[in-house]
DNA sequence: TATGTCATGTAACTGGTTACATGATTGC
DNA sequence: GCAATCATGTAACCAGTTACATGACATA
């Protein structure tokens, strides 16, 4: 693949957990040429660079797999803005929640659309991408379950 | 409160939706100061430099915190890895969709204890908190659904 | 000929962590 | 007296985005 089509199959198929900016990717690329790990495929007829896994290439991507997950700190700022809700008031509140479960409501049914296509894919990878756009599914359902009983916990603010 | 205080109550409740390093709090501080929004809270007796508020800085916070939320990139290293899962073998992805449980199970334990003590809580600030905990709650709870899920499909990859 | 998409790249900047240096205070 | 914790800060570094510069190629 060229640099160009990596950054399109990233935010395309991964767009719902993963990102790259072209700012990464060209580096990376001139990087990983360097420490043979991928190599220009001379297509001969395309012009360009496009590039393809080496067979250390592969063997590496499969350890990087392998090793354990940095876990990234968290930072929500939904969540932020509410733990300070007091200053805020009960209406600003509701309208964050809102906003929250609109953008759980459309991220669940591009997933749902995604979810039936991999579904009845025959390629060998589809069942893993399967675990992948489940796991959106869960989690945006699982924020339009909190956020229906946040507003119901902000109704019963006296205040 | 002290740039010490402020870690720690970052880490102690905000915990599971915020993190700050002392790298980003005490260079804050001095540039909040130097712009009025917090001053020293001359109390005399201790030492040091303890902060509070000026009002223009909680006018300014409460502009903060009304701000639209800027979107982070998503970055989902466990679901990078089961996207190519492939690669790495049905047991290999087994073992991190079990990693992701049981850190799901220890972390919806933690907040249902957090959630019992903020509801007996009678600080007015409260029900907002526990829009926070209940939030973690769903989302714990939708990883374990996901990865007991998860578990089946892989049980089904004849391979 | 102008416009849009494909395509490659770099430089500046931002946000953030980590590691380190330093010292005060407290409790054993 | 010593260890642990409280406490403040800085410098180096890293990951990553954004904005910009450039140009090929297709098409209306």
């Amino acid at each position: 693949m060229s640099g160009y089509a990596v950054r399109q199959a990233i935010t395309e198929t991964l767009g719902h957990f993963w990102s790259e900016s072209f700012g990464q990717i060209y580096p990376a690329l001139a990087r990983l040429e360097e420490e043979g790990l991928i190599r220009r495929a001379g297509d001969g007829q395309t012009s360009g660079s496009t590039f393809c896994l080496t067979t250390t290439g592969r063997r590496h991507l499969v350890n990087l797999l392998r090793e354990p997950m940095p876990t990234p700190p968290p930072r929500n700022g939904t969540l932020l803005r509410l733990f300070f809700g007091r200053l805020l008031g009960v209406d600003e509140c509701r309208s964050i929640v809102i906003d929250a479960l609109a953008r759980a409501e459309a991220s669940l049914d591009e997933l749902s659309a995604v979810h039936a296509d991999v579904e009845s894919d025959t390629d060998p990878n589809a069942p893993f991408w399967l675990l992948t756009v489940s796991a959106g599914e869960h989690s945006a359902r699982a924020q339009i379950a909190w956020a229906t009983e946040a507003l119901e916990i902000l109704d019963g603010i006296a205040d």
